[in-house]
DNA sequence: TCTGGGGTCCTAGGACCC
DNA sequence: TCTGGGGTCCTAGGACCC
C-alpha cells in the first residue's frame, strides 16, 4: 500500500496569533516584525494584497503599512509558541503518527485512514482546530512529503477552489497542479537551484519530476535527486515521530543599535551563554566546545568590508555550567574583538552535544566529583528560580544591569496565555 | 537611523597517513 | 630532472528550511 501523508500549515501564523486575542484586527492589514523590528516576518491576507514582500525591511515599508491603516506587532515567542502547542496537540487527536515539523506545521500520517473520505476527515481537522485554537490552517494530501508541502500550497493559495484541502492521490489533479507550480515553489528547491534548474529549461514542478533521476544527481546532488523521486509519488521522506538529537544551540541578537565598547558587547555575549546553558540544562545535555561570534553590518554604506569573525573553544571536559561557558565565552570574545568597529549583531554556538546522564569525567580536570554535584544543583536551583519568578531573575553579574544594547521590541503585544499579569480581559 | 534568528545536510578540498 | 595512489577525517562554505 502506498504510503499517505498530510500536511498542516498554519496560515499566516504570527498574524492569526495576534488575531486570536485581538478579534477588531479581522480584515485589516496584520504584519509580525522579526526581532529588533527589523524585517516584516509575517503578514495577513490583506497585507500580502499590499504588496509587502515577506523579508521587507520594515522601514521600507513603514509609509505604506501607515497608509493602509495596517496594524504592526513586535514578535512575541511566548505567544507564538503557546498557540503553536495547542495546535499540535489538537492535530495529534487525528493521527497517531505525527512529526511537529515547525512553529507552524506538522505532519500527519495517514496510511491507516486510506479508506476514508481524506478530504472529509481534513475538513474535520480544520474546523476543530479552528474552534479550539481560533488558527486558521490549511492542509495538504498526498503519496510523499514533498507532494504534500505542494498540496498544501496549492490549497492556501486557491482557497475558493480548494476550501484548504488539497488531495493530489488524484492523478489527473496532481498533473494539473504540478504543471502550475513553479519549480522555486517545490520543498527543497530555493533560489539558487531554482534559477539554475530554470536556465536549464527546468521552470515548473511537472519538467522537475519528468527529468532523469540519474541526471540530476550527476548534475545537480543527491538531495534534488531525492526531490524528484518525491515528486514522482515515491516517498523518500518518512515521518518522524521522535526528533533526532539536536547537533547545536545558537543564541544571538542583533543589538537595538550599533555597539563599540568590549563591555557592553561582553554583558551581550554573557547573556547569550546564559539563554544558551538554559537550554542546554532543559534538554539534558552537556556541551564540549563554545564559538563566539562577533559581526559589523553587511549593510553599511561606507564601503568598509563587512567584519566577521569567530572564535572556538573546545572544553577539556564537556559541561552545562553556566560560569565554565562564560570564562570559555569571555576568552573567545578577547580573541575576535577589534576596538574601534561598529557591531551589529554578536551570538553563540554551543556544539558537540551529548547527554548529561553517563557522560565521562575528565583525567586532566581538577573538579572532584563532589564539586560537580555542588554545582549542578546550584544551576538546577538557579534555573527553578527562574522558572518560577521569571525569566532571568538570577542572573551572572558577567550579563550587565542596564543592557543598552538590547534589542528594540516597540510594538509587542502582552503574553495573553502564559503569564498571569497579561492575561486578556473580557469587558 | 532602521535590514531576524535558529536550524540541518551535503560537498569539495586540504591535511594527514600508509 | 624526476616527484604515486588511495584512503580517512575534518572543516569551511554553500544550499536549503521555517
Amino acid at each position: 500500500m502506498k504510503p499517505v501523508f498530510a500536511l498542516a500549515d498554519c496560515n499566516n501564523f504570527y498574524a492569526s496569533c495576534e488575531r486570536v486575542f485581538n478579534p477588531k484586527l479581522v480584515g485589516r492589514p496584520v504584519v509580525v516584525l522579526s526581532n529588533n523590528d527589523g524585517c516584516v516576518i509575517a503578514r495577513s491576507n490583506e497585507a500580502k494584497a499590499l504588496g509587502i514582500p515577506m523579508g521587507a525591511p520594515y522601514f521600507q515599508v513603514k509609509a505604506q503599512l501607515a497608509q493602509a491603516g495596517a496594524a504592526v506587532f513586535s514578535s512575541n515567542y511566548t505567544l507564538y509558541g503557546d498557540l503553536s502547542r495547542r495546535v499540535m496537540q489538537t492535530l495529534a487527536q487525528f493521527s497517531p503518527d505525527i512529526e511537529v515539523y515547525s512553529i507552524d506545521e506538522c505532519f500527519l500520517g495517514l496510511t491507516g485512514f486510506a479508506d476514508r473520505d481524506l478530504t472529509d476527515y481534513a475538513q474535520t481537522i480544520r474546523r476543530t482546530v479552528g474552534q479550539w485554537t481560533g488558527i486558521p490552517i490549511s492542509i495538504g494530501i498526498a503519496h510523499s512529503k514533498t507532494l504534500s508541502k505542494l498540496a498544501n500550497h496549492f490549497a492556501k493559495k486557491n482557497p475558493h477552489l480548494t476550501d484548504g484541502v488539497c488531495d493530489l492521490r488524484a492523478p489527473d489533479r496532481l498533473e494539473r497542479v504540478l504543471g502550475v507550480t513553479e519549480v522555486g515553489d517545490v520543498w527543497g528547491i530555493g533560489r539558487r537551484l531554482s534559477r539554475r534548474l530554470q536556465a536549464e529549461g527546468i521552470a515548473t514542478a511537472r519538467q522537475l519530476r519528468d527529468a532523469p533521476p540519474e541526471l540530476i544527481r550527476r548534475r545537480y546532488s543527491l538531495s534534488v535527486e531525492r526531490v524528484v523521486r518525491e515528486l514522482r509519488g515515491e516517498s523518500c521522506i518518512a515521518v518522524e515521530e521522535l526528533a533526532p538529537p539536536r547537533q547545536q544551540i545558537i543564541a544571538s541578537r542583533s543589538f537595538g543599535r550599533r555597539q563599540t565598547a568590549f563591555t557592553a558587547i561582553r554583558e551581550a555575549v554573557s547573556s547569550h551563554v546564559s539563554r544558551a546553558a538554559e537550554t542546554l540544562r532543559q534538554e539534558g545535555s552537556i556541551t564540549g566546545a563554545i564559538t563566539v561570534f562577533l559581526n559589523t553590518s553587511p549593510f553599511e554604506d561606507t564601503g568598509a568590508t563587512p567584519y566577521y569573525n569567530s572564535f572556538t573553544v573546545n572544553l577539556h571536559q564537556a559541561t552545562d555550567d553556566t560560569a565554565q561557558l562564560l570564562r570559555c565565552a569571555h576568552a573567545a570574545l578577547k580573541q575576535i574583538y577589534r576596538p574601534g568597529l561598529r557591531y551589529q549583531k554578536c551570538g553563540v554556538i554551543l556544539f558537540d552535544l551529548g547527554p548529561l546522564q553517563g557522560s565521562q569525567g575528565s583525567l586532566f580536570s581538577t573538579q572532584t566529583a563532589d564539586d560537580r554535584t555542588r554545582r549542578q544543583a546550584l544551576m538546577t536551583a538557579i534555573d527553578r528560580i527562574n522558572l518560577k519568578m521569571g525569566r532571568r531573575q538570577v542572573r551572572f553579574a558577567a550579563e550587565g544591569f542596564e543592557h543598552r544594547w538590547q534589542m528594540q521590541q516597540s510594538r509587542r503585544t502582552p503574553s495573553y496565555t502564559t503569564r498571569w499579569d497579561q492575561l486578556p480581559v473580557v469587558g
